[in-house]
DNA sequence: TCCGAATGCAA
DNA sequence: TATTGCATTCGGA
């Protein structure tokens, strides 16, 4: 149905947006978290249609006819919390600027007042979508009537009503009686929930006729029922929505009005809502950058030798310089490239246009010339440059035999430690953020999706301004971020002296890239292919059904529903859960269950790894070249993609034949170097527990030692269960458990959980008291920090929505821990780097896993490297606690552990 | 063709 | 109702 009007259910959305967004503010303090929420929703709504008039109706302050009829009505709801309402009035404000009729109708509810609202539309057929959170308005659903849940973008007309509660629309007050209202404090029948309801009302048709069959109904429930029957009435008054109040306006006076545009810009302005703002400002075509001075015109186009030898002599005058290269592509193995732009203080942003080759392109500087005279500024360590992601930059210049030096900055880099998730840290979003400039996007000079075209086809009048903007969004950038970084000295710190030096780590790993044996891989897919085949065959034999084995959904028919098994857990999405840990439990009874799990660990590794792997092998090096992102994970660790080689398979032996292709070249043997049980030493360390800070002295089995203080048995007399348990808790403590969580880890109840954990506290006091500390510094400062001086910003830890608070607060726990141990492996890949220097013939660094690092090692200088390696990683910091280095040598990486 | 959900791989 | 990531497959818009 496209509707004629919608009526939003504005308190609904206020607190859906309030509970659902993490707790904004602007600079001065004031929440704009709700608001920016249901302008969001609002938005959502106008693009999905278009066509309707919409009007935002609120409860009002104050009592209404029900806390008339009940005094307790809604006792149990807390009021409002001060940071929304706070957002009330400013909303309202915002709403109303931009054109949408509101009502606010005193003495009643929204509700009653969409009630009455439908009730009108109804009887002139006007086709009207409720939108809400709230189900009690099911009531209100008919032919005219439709409802949708912009939470779940759920949409019931009377069958959808049918569907979701089991009863139809009409029924849904008698419904809504039977169960009450926990929320609103209206009392149902006891015991009685939606099941049963349902139930009664197919049974006997109505609330009137199950009140006359009162006593028909035997057991708990027909006593409960018959002793509520008194009270029932007042309940059924309750839920019933009023559809007959008073209002300001009719349905047909709904009309949106015009924005009011310049009181929109003031509020988004006050609100601090720069993406909208900007937009609102782009429409306008307003210069919205004026005070920051990013001028589109003003570039340059390097055209010609005198030109070129003009910019060249420029730089050189610099105490810094941006520049960005363009390419052909995004994955630096491939890039070609196809211009190189500038910016600096002194001298326009420009564009050297050199490989655009479309039909009729302009004549161009020769590629070879520019960068010959190019490569000894780039090379110059003493020529200090700043850049957007100069890693990439770095890789593509490899390839031209240019090797980048004397990279001061890198805004991407800057942004992250600054606020590694404050923001996304692509130059078009910290543009628009740090200098409220919206940048052309690539997007909008190459198109995007199938009919993208690369680079060197775009026109050099299109990509010139284009990549000029970025050189000089870049230097801007720095200018604004760098100051930020220097009045923070410890983030400071980490800035310059882990991620700038990382940059050239990084580049040179990837560009190395690692071996990979394809004949091996292909063996095992088909191998596995064979298996797929035949499991797929036994699983269709066990289900008496065809179904495709990869699909969850089908999966969850076949289990649940045809072969009625029983549903143990569900998705986040109240979907029948059908992951390992369930079918796990279910293959303890039924066949089907183990089938499908090994179907899916086998095409799990033939798709992700065995098929993929040989294909990601590039041709010129004849290896697999990944890429790490320095500026993605919130704890500082580093991450990885195309492919992503930090989880190929260990765990299992099928899973460790992929690591077999993982090969040394000739002459060469991989070198695997871990971190012990990195974690739990950073924990001794910071907490300073003298129990766990001993056992690492001591050199001893970490969770052995655990299991014999929780358990009270001698180290030597710990039973492998025992040390299961112990293991498990110290996973756990790293990342912040709850009893119940550990209770599920280890398939034990709650208590035995809680007795465990808490044995463990009076074991390890340190830890508690820590464990206490960190939160409550995390509340009051707002972030938690590594040891070398990363920051975590963890604005939930606030939040009053429970869930999001305590997710903030087991962050809190495990980011000082996770991220001091990202910062020490990054020190220790800096000076393995350095201590290769640039000869990369005999040792080579290869992959980076979180707490191992991998190098390819000429078999000549084995026994001398490795113990180099070892030295390198265990003093990259100094802890309380010695950091063990384990090693392992081989001709691949399943060997080399 | 794009996106979310479900799932599973690693530390 | 345990932390951080990335890739795959479905299946619906």
């Amino acid at each position: 149905m496209k509707p004629d009007i919608i009526l939003v259910d504005g308190s609904s959305y206020l607190y859906r947006a309030y509970h659902a967004m993490p707790s904004f503010s602007n600079s001065k303090g004031e929440p704009t978290g709700a608001i920016y929420g249901v302008l969001n929703m609002m938005r959502r709504l106008i693009q999905e249609y278009p066509q309707s008039a919409i009007a935002v109706v609120f409860d009002a302050k104050g009592k209404t006819f029900r806390d008339e009829l009940y005094s307790e009505y809604k006792a149990n709801r807390p009021s409002m919390p001060e940071e929304l309402a706070a957002q009330i009035m400013p909303l309202n404000q915002a709403l109303e600027a931009l054109g949408f009729p509101l009502l606010t109708v005193a003495g009643v509810e929204a509700d009653d007042v969409i009630g009455t609202l439908a009730k009108q539309a109804n009887e002139k057929k006007i086709r009207t979508l409720i939108s809400t959170g709230d189900k009690d308005l099911a009531q209100l659903v008919n032919e005219n009537i439709h409802l949708s849940n912009s939470m779940n973008d759920s949409y019931m007309d009377s069958s959808g009503v049918l569907e979701k509660f089991g009863v139809p629309p009409d029924l849904i007050i008698d419904y809504l009686t039977l169960i009450g209202d926990n929320v609103d404090n209206v009392p149902g029948v006891p015991k009685v929930g939606p099941k049963t309801a349902v139930k009664w009302l197919c049974e006997f048709g109505s609330l009137d006729s199950i009140i006359e069959h009162a006593n028909d109904i035997k057991g708990k429930v027909g006593e409960n029922l018959r002793s509520s029957l008194d009270q029932l009435p007042l309940s059924k008054e309750l839920v019933t929505i009023d559809c007959d109040v008073d209002l300001p306006l009719n349905i047909d006076q709904l009309n949106r009005r015009s924005i009011d545009k310049d009181r929109l810009i003031e509020l988004f302005k006050r609100f601090e809502f720069r993406t909208w703002l900007s937009e609102l400002l782009a429409v306008d075509e307003v210069e919205p950058t004026e005070k920051k001075g990013i001028d589109q015109n003003s570039f340059d186009l390097i055209d010609s030798q005198e030109k070129f030898n003009a910019l060249l002599k420029q730089i050189e005058k610099e105490n810094l310089f941006s520049f960005d290269t363009e390419t052909t592509s995004l994955d630096y193995t491939v890039a070609q490239l196809v211009g190189v732009s500038f910016a600096a203080s002194h001298f326009p942003p420009c564009y050297i246009p050199l490989g655009h080759d479309y039909d009729e392109a302009p004549k161009q500087l020769s590629l070879k010339e520019v960068l010959e005279k190019l490569k000894p500024v780039l090379e110059n360590a003493s020529i200090p440059k700043v850049g957007q992601n100069l890693k990439y930059d770095m890789s593509v210049l490899a390839r031209y035999d240019i090797h980048l030096c004397g990279i001061a900055h890198d805004t991407m880099l800057e942004s992250y430690v600054l606020d590694s998730v404050g923001s996304r840290h692509d130059l078009d979003s910290l543009s628009l953020k740090y200098l409220g400039h919206k940048t052309i996007h690539f997007e909008d000079i190459a198109g995007k999706g199938a009919k993208q075209i690369s680079f060197n086809k775009i026109r050099v009048e299109d990509a010139a301004p284009y990549a000029a903007e970025d050189a000089e969004i870049a230097f801007k950038l720095h200018q604004t971020l760098y100051p930020k970084l220097e009045k923070e000295p410890g983030l400071n710190h980490v800035y310059q002296t882990i991620e700038i030096p990382l940059i050239e780590v990084l580049s040179r790993i990837e560009r190395n890239g690692v071996l990979i044996d394809a004949e091996c891989l292909f063996e095992q897919s088909e191998a596995f292919a064979k298996q797929i085949i035949e499991l797929e065959a036994e699983a269709q034999r066990l289900a008496g059904s065809e179904f495709n084995l990869s699909s969850p959904k089908q999966i969850q028919k076949v289990l649940f529903e045809d072969l009625g098994l029983p549903v143990l857990k569900k998705t986040p999405k109240g979907q029948p859960s059908t992951a390992e840990d369930v079918l796990q439990e279910l293959a303890q009874d039924y066949e089907l269950p183990s089938c499908i799990l090994r179907h899916r660990s086998v095409s799990k590794l033939k798709s992700t790894y065995t098929d993929k792997l040989p294909q990601q092998i590039n041709p010129a090096t004849g290896r697999v070249h990944t890429s790490y992102h320095q500026a993605v994970a919130a704890t500082g660790r580093l991450s990885s993609s195309d492919p992503n080689l930090q989880n190929i398979p260990i765990r299992n032996e099928e899973g460790r034949r992929i690591r077999k292709a993982f090969i040394a070249p000739e002459g060469f043997k991989l070198v695997a170097a871990d971190y012990s049980q990195i974690e739990l030493r950073i924990l001794a360390h910071i907490s300073g527990d003298e129990g766990l800070l001993e056992a690492f002295e001591k050199g001893l089995d970490i969770h052995s030692a655990t299991a014999s203080e929780v358990f009270g048995v001698a180290i030597g007399e710990v039973n492998s269960d025992q040390r299961r348990y112990a293991k498990a808790i110290n996973f756990g403590l790293v990342y912040g458990m709850s009893a119940f969580g550990l209770a599920r880890q280890l398939d034990t109840d709650r208590n035995t959980a809680q007795e465990y954990m808490d044995h463990y506290f009076d074991r390890y006091p340190g830890v508690k008291r820590y464990m206490e500390e960190i939160r409550k510094s995390a509340k009051q400062r707002g972030y938690v920090e590594t040891l070398a001086g990363r920051r975590l910003y963890l604005p939930d830890i606030k939040a009053s929505n429970v869930p999001r608070r305590q997710y903030a607060e087991r962050t809190a726990i495990n980011a000082p821990m996770q991220g001091t141990a990202a910062d020490i492996i990054k020190m220790a890949m800096i000076k393995c780097h350095h201590w290769i220097g640039m000869d990369n013939r005999q040792v080579r660094m290869i992959m980076q896993v979180h707490d191992e690092l991998v190098f390819e090692v000429s078999v000549g200088i084995l026994d001398e490297t490795v113990q180099t390696i070892r030295t390198l990683m265990e003093t990259a910091y100094e802890l309380k606690v010695p950091l063990e280095v384990g090693i392992g040598v081989g001709d691949n990486w399943d060997e080399a552990h």
